[in-house]
RNA sequence: GCAGCCGUAGCUCAGCUGGUUAGAGCGUCGGAUUGUGGCUCCGAAGGUCCCCGGUUCGAGUCCGGGCGGCUGUACCA
């Protein structure tokens, strides 16, 4: 057995596009999900929760089939053979609370909730097969006024994170804004379907390809920087210049990139705090002013009446194109939304450890979906939500140094110097915790080098120390960790260090929890 | 999924046109210091050079296949 080769030992291994959580990742996310809660709380939604797994015909499409069984979503065969899923997203699993207790839920609906949701799919930089979602979500309101309000909420919430205006916007759009374009330019109709999600995926590249590389997409196709080929949509040069104007209608009002090509388009510049640079705001109003004038269709016409509606109703709350702005190049899920949509995009620049540039590009979206309870229901219900990508939002902000990483205090560490002595350690443990101290008796085998390191490690505020001579003295010793790292600094060799003792002092042994108080608060403190 | 790059100690990486026993720094552990975290010095542990096959007298190095990672792209409810 001891023979073993090392071959046959387990390899310790995560799998691919899953990550542990350290006590930082998880203190720093419990303070943002606290946050979440506290704003959509004040908003009056109410919490809710459902399972991680759902039938897999709950959820839609992706049924498990023989040639790639578990194609973006886990799915397994329950006993009964009845398929079974774990979950997306957090709003098929809603939509089917919602119709299952449609009869006993207050309409409109209000609620949020959390919780992991899992993909099989490709993995990449802050993209994982399991990661947090925090969701809102408005049932049974038809009026764009819903959409509004999870609008504002998002920008609350943004900002209560500690992500400053400007640094971040809401863009909205509207699906029916989209499928009156693609009418006016002569795409409606089924044997179209196949061009026009080519060509809105195209227009959702706009942020990140600029105005060139759509007309490319949407033309012949282009080629990226590794040489692959994109195929294009294949349209022709009017139906493309048509789409650019809808498109760019919006761009006036980009602060976050393709600046020198606004300003030769002849856009205003003003002059902010210092010698900062920045675009100056189109109005919402404006941009909807443009888009108006460009198609006159019914749907089109329709889709820019809501979008007015959602822009009085936020400019009547106070937010402007500042932090929400109405935007004709915002996509998303081409699959179910049937109106207004919304995305939350960070617009502040961070360069990664290699100098890079990292963009976070959408943190959050949403929008209406007026048909998915409707699946479970004679008639459709509308809604409207919103979900924050909790896990890349956490990332983002940690690279906006808004949440703090540095490792929380540890424990009072009480060392043990005399084995027979267990018992009058496990006492001083005990009163720091009855005193609400965190507090813990050293475990391990090792001497008091070791202990020291233990503690240290832990990052405790300090130990407590009492070998025989102490205790015949009725006396422990305090050694503030804190402190004497500070003093380390000026201390050059280790007789000093070891003989003077930094930081270090003695207490009565029937004050102990009342020194270790003090020296807690002098901490705080300093 | 497609394309490109990469895979040597826990981590970051050296390793010449193929040639004895594969190295360094950091980290870990021990000692100098039987009761004191830092610094310094000394020492130790730690590797089937991703896996399988091929070429060769000889492969960490060359070739093929696989697996894994990174980047871009596609998809993204």
């Amino acid at each position: 057995m001891a023979g073993q080769s090392k071959k046959q030992k387990l390899q310790p291994r995560l799998p691919r596009g899953f990550a542990d959580r350290t006590p930082d990742d998880i203190r720093a996310v419990t303070r943002m999900t606290d946050a979440i809660r506290a704003v959509y709380e004040r908003y009056g939604f109410e919490p809710v929760e459902t399972p991680f797994v759902e039938l897999t015909e709950t959820l839609g499409k992706f049924l498990p089939d023989l040639d790639r069984p578990n194609e973006g979503v886990f799915s397994f065969q329950d006993d009964d053979e009845q398929w079974l899923s774990l979950r997306y997203d957090l709003t098929a699993p809603l939509a089917r609370y919602v119709a299952e207790n449609f009869e006993a839920l207050p309409k409109p609906y209000r609620s949020y909730r959390f919780g992991w949701v899992f993909r099989n799919e490709k993995p990449g930089p802050g993209r994982f097969r399991q990661f947090m979602q925090f969701d809102a979500d408005t049932v049974g309101a038809p009026s764009a006024a819903a959409d509004a309000e999870i609008c504002m909420m998002a920008s609350d919430t943004l900002e209560l994170l500690g992500v400053k205006r400007g640094d971040y916007v809401i863009r909205v759009n509207n699906r029916k804004v989209l499928d009156g374009v693609m009418e006016a330019i002569g795409l409606a109709g089924d044997e179209h379907a196949a061009t026009r999600l080519t060509v809105l995926r195209a227009v959702d590249k706009m942020d990140r390809l600029g105005p060139e590389g759509v007309r490319l997409l949407l033309g012949a196709g282009r080629k990226d920087e590794s040489g692959d080929f994109t195929k294009g949509a294949g349209l022709a040069p009017e139906q493309i210049e048509k789409l650019l104007s809808y498109v760019e209608a919006g761009q006036a009002a980009d602060v976050t990139g393709h600046a020198a090509e606004l300003l030769a388009g002849g856009h205003e510049v003003i002059e902010l705090e210092g010698s900062h640079h920045e675009l100056k705001l189109t109005e919402n109003a404006d941009t909807l002013k443009t888009l108006r004038s460009l198609f006159d269709n019914a749907l089109y016409l329709e889709g820019i009446g809501e979008l007015e509606q959602i822009a009085e109703l936020i400019h009547a709350a106070g937010y402007e194109a500042d932090r929400i702005r109405i935007d004709p190049s915002v996509v998303r899920g081409l699959e179910y939304y049937t109106g207004p949509v919304y995305e939350a995009e960070l617009t502040f620049q961070v360069t990664n450890e290699k100098g890079e540039p990292v963009r976070f590009g959408s943190v959050a979206g949403g929008g209406r979906y007026d048909g998915l309870v409707g699946r479970f229901r004679s008639e459709d219900v509308p809604a409207t939500g919103f979900s924050i990508g909790v896990s890349r939002l956490a990332s983002a902000l940690k690279a906006l140094g808004k949440l703090g990483s540095e490792g929380a205090t540890g424990p009072v560490v009480v060392t043990v110097m005399d084995r027979d002595r267990m018992g009058d350690y496990q006492r001083m443990v005990s009163e720091l915790r009855e005193a609400g101290i965190r507090a813990e008796l050293y475990l391990g085998g090792s001497g008091m080098k070791a202990q020291l390191k233990y503690a240290d490690r832990r990052n405790a505020p300090c130990v407590i120390i009492q070998g025989s001579q102490e205790a015949i003295e009725g006396k422990v010793q305090i050694k503030d960790l804190v402190e004497g790292k500070r003093l380390s600094e000026t201390i050059a060799d280790n007789q000093t260090w070891r003989a003077e003792r930094p930081a270090q002092f003695d207490a009565d042994r029937n004050t102990l929890v009342q020194a270790v108080r003090d020296l807690l608060a002098r901490q705080t403190e300093g």
